[in-house]
RNA sequence: CGGGGUGUGGCGCAGUCUGGUAGCGCGCGUGUUUUGGGUACAUGAGGUCGUCGGUUCGAAUCCGGCCACCCCGACCA
């Protein structure tokens, strides 16, 4: 993208709104602007980190065989009825009236759905176990939305329900759910805790949630030095291994982790006392068994071995997909912007023709554009070097190449690393390899 | 939903107390200038002062209703 030609409004001063850093810099770089109370457009910048969040959260939801679909964001009032959650809900559901008086809603969540979805076609215990995932746009209607996207009334989430036939299965599809979780989180470049959550009424303790680390997160947490040291990244587990599983489960719940609603006092001061940590949290994701709750409610049954019904198990495994923008940047960024993670920035690089017009300038630049094609933002613009350097800085693009008169008559660019501010003077072909992804 | 606050050009703000028909900085357009960390000068465009009503010769300013947005708390992916 030529930054020339670019939809990319970004701001020299912080709209009196935003009050922290993600938010703040959500804005400024141009990435969304507010239409309502905790609704937001999403520019051409900001749409392309939500998509390649997405795209990861989908890579990994597949990779462990989950399967994806698209709901619809309205949903009709009598599918909640059949659970009871119609009354439950409360004023946080937005609730609709069309023209032939029919009671709809903008979609909260989709356990009623999916459920209805699969009782219409799944008539065995050999379909299961099924896990369906989609990725959508739902409606709360906060009282108080605030923080930017972190907590808007509209945001896109992905939410996947596993249906098994034992008690068993579903905590195999829970445990492996998990792992999907862990290396998503690890893909977006944030370290993701998981820690026990409330589970309701539903007791039992098959629910957690996922808190990646923020100064200014928005609970306080408290964990074991473990979590720093588990790489999951490394195919230790696998995900169709029961044995795997349960060794991945043991690594990730043996060791202390607690938000501060579940802290317990005596078991962290057990802890060692240089393993002991304490920050603050964002909740990004959270997975929970919930057994048959919706599945008896709404009367599905399948046919089992032995020929009678048995009503299957159920999960469902969340993930804010919009949320993730604003914590990933309230997780990595300084004073001067916004620092994305090579595998979710809107572009590998931004290319900062410190000249545009000079000729040495305007070839090298060219030829790196033509090379990287859609993966680089290049600033072609006119303004001064500084006036670029601060809008790179500020967009958070991981690499910066820069091009000058004073290397480009040599052959040369300076290629800058975001997050750690080094730069190297290289040849525009080094500069490529470098930058690739 | 309780408490507090704000609405004035794209953004940040002053002007409101004490009524006389709107101003500053940034940004934007044009020209010159500058060219490795938001350059300087000149010039120009852009505002029914959130909205409806009232008071007044006259309302951004005073009074009332409404709306929107923000902050603290409770709640939440």
């Amino acid at each position: 993208m030529r930054l020339s030609q670019a939809f990319i409004p970004t701001l020299k001063e912080t709209p009196a709104e935003a009050q922290i850093a993600s938010h703040r810099l959500m804005l400024r770089a141009g990435l969304v602007r507010q239409m309502s109370a905790g609704i937001y457009a999403w520019l051409p910048a900001g749409l392309r980190v939500l998509d390649r969040i997405a795209n990861i959260v989908r890579d990994e939801q597949d990779r462990v065989g989950a399967q994806e679909v698209l709901m619809p964001t309205i949903q009709s009032a009598d599918l909640w009825r059949e659970s009871g959650r119609y009354e439950d809900y409360g004023k946080e559901m937005l609730r609709i009236t069309d023209r032939h008086e029919r009671e709809l809603l903008y979609g909260p969540t989709n356990e009623e759905m999916i459920t209805a979805i699969f009782r219409a076609d799944v008539k065995s215990y050999k379909s299961l176990p099924q896990c369906l995932y989609h990725i959508q746009w739902k409606f709360r209607d906060e009282v108080r939305p605030r923080f930017g996207v972190m907590r808007g009334r509209e945001f896109l989430m992905k939410d996947a329900y596993s249906f098994d036939i034992s008690y068993d299965d579903a905590v195999l599809s829970y445990r492996k759910m998990m792992l999907a979780y862990m290396r998503t989180f690890a893909r977006l470049g944030v370290r993701a805790i998981p820690m026990v959550a409330d589970t309701g009424p539903i007791g039992g303790n098959l629910s957690h949630e996922f808190i990646i680390l923020a100064p200014t997160g928005e609970s306080q947490v408290f964990y074991d030095k473990a979590f720093e040291e588990i790489d999951i990244t490394e195919n230790a587990f696998h995900h169709d291994d029961p044995a795997d599983l349960e060794r991945f489960y043991q690594s990730m719940t043996t060791p202390y982790a607690a938000t501060e609603e579940k802290h317990d006092e005596a078991a962290f001061a057990a802890i060692p006392e240089d393993r002991k940590r304490e920050g603050r949290g964002i909740e990004v994701g959270h997975i929970f068994y919930f057994g048959t709750k919706y599945t008896k409610a709404m009367g599905v049954t399948v046919a089992g071995p032995d020929g009678k019904e048995l009503t299957p198990e159920m999960g469902s495994y969340g993930i804010g997909v919009s949320r993730l923008v604003g914590a990933l940047i309230e997780a990595h960024h300084d004073d001067a912007g916004i620092i994305w993670s090579d595998s979710v920035a809107p572009w590998a690089a931004a290319i900062l023709n410190l000249k545009a017009g000079d000729a040495a300038c305007d070839k090298i630049c060219e030829e790196l554009y033509a090379a990287l094609g859609r993966d680089a933002l290049y600033d072609d613009r006119s303004d001064r070097p500084g006036a670029k350097f601060a809008d790179a800085d500020l967009m958070g693009m991981p690499w910066q190449i820069i091009v000058g008169p004073r290397g480009a008559a040599n052959g040369l660019v300076e290629l800058k690393r975001r997050a750690t501010g080094e730069r190297f003077e290289v040849s525009p072909a080094e500069a490529l390899a470098k930058v690739k992804r």
